[in-house]
DNA sequence: GCTTGATGTTACCAATGGCAACACGAGTAA
DNA sequence: TTACTCGTGTTGCCATTGGTAACATCAAGC
């Protein structure tokens, strides 16, 4: 469809796109929908064709970043199958590195939703899921319950990925002992656990 | 001063404290200047004599969060002074605690200020300080580097407050089993550390 | 060509943060 | 006592924003 009919053609991809847009450029707390129809060509009230409401966008774009995040962390977790204590590194490095390139989107995927809104979002909990997996595959072999050992896992990535985003230690801000950070903690964590 | 005069007597402290019960009853997204001061018998204008703007009076209500987790951390960083292990595991349990009695509060404190705009608060900068510094002691013993260390360990209690608070992890709903989680994590860093 | 359904627009509303001008009242000095 | 002043609260206003309802337009099928 040309975008110089009536119609737009695919509202919902670009709103979704402008969105994300939006969102790393300026942060959740401006992003608002009236200035992403303008940038569309499209007035306000088109946005309420396909999502509900505000939120229900901010949601599409939640699930686009759970689903980036599960694709960096198979990535990493495949990178070195053999050694474990690598392969955790490699996850870190992953879940931080997305930190680092879209701060905002990982605040809004964990933050900014209620739990237990996300779960209402069927969609949004499966992709929610699948990351959560990779995480829990990583520590399957694991002698102690893999449940609690990867929610050890998981909460120190994402106590990572967070305090980085925060710029609440110094440390994290010098990429160069951000590296010894994430190394030190895999290390902790291959230590402790395997 | 009598509340029945035209001056309120303690608006600012009762706005501090109104907003504290606002937000653990409703939520950040709900909290707003009009229905404060309404609980205060004053109209919503009178809240800029106390406070530049919304954004001041929440880092009032944030410098408070901070104040009492550095707290509720010294309180548990004393209680086993040789054990280092079990220190850990006091501490991680303080931290969560804190976590699940104001989980909306320690969201205020770190997702919804920028680091920047935090440190721009001098005396909120201050206290979040005080509370990365009795962490940091706790770390002070080891042989790696103490900005290191403490990062991994704040890392993890953090990761292990915010997906608590998040109920991401069901292993967590549980308090039996978040227990584990604590006594495994604090093991885990023990073990890596020390 | 006419109808129908999806998609956008126009016109509105309520809630909210914030500002300016004014009002009150307690303390101080004459 | 009177008058001045300054801190604090009020009234009245505005712009922004999320959201709704009624109408308009286009594409597709009959």
């Amino acid at each position: 469809m040309a975008n110089t009919s009536y119609h737009h053609g695919n509202l919902k991809q670009a709103l979704i796109a402008a969105a994300r847009e939006q969102l790393a450029e300026q942060g959740v707390a401006s992003l608002n929908l009236r200035a992403l129809a303008r940038g569309l060509k499209v007035t306000h009230p088109a946005v309420y064709r396909h999502f509900k409401d505000k939120d229900a966008l901010l949601e599409a774009v939640a699930e686009e970043g759970f689903v980036e995040l599960t694709e960096r962390l198979q990535a990493a977790s495949v990178a070195s199958p053999e050694d474990h204590a690598r392969g955790l590194e490699h996850m870190a490095t992953a879940y931080i590195g997305f930190a680092l390139d879209h701060p905002e989107l990982l605040q809004l995927m964990f933050v900014l939703m209620p739990a237990s809104e996300r779960m209402q979002n069927e969609s949004l909990y499966a992709a929610s899921k699948q990351a959560y997996a990779v995480l829990l595959s990583s520590v399957a072999h694991t002698d102690t319950d893999p449940y609690i050992s990867s929610a050890v896992v998981w909460a120190l990535f994402h106590g990572l990925a967070t305090l980085t985003i925060d710029k609440q230690l110094e440390v994290l801000g010098d990429p160069d002992k951000r590296q010894k950070v994430i190394a030190q903690a895999a290390h902790v964590l291959a230590r402790g656990m395997f």
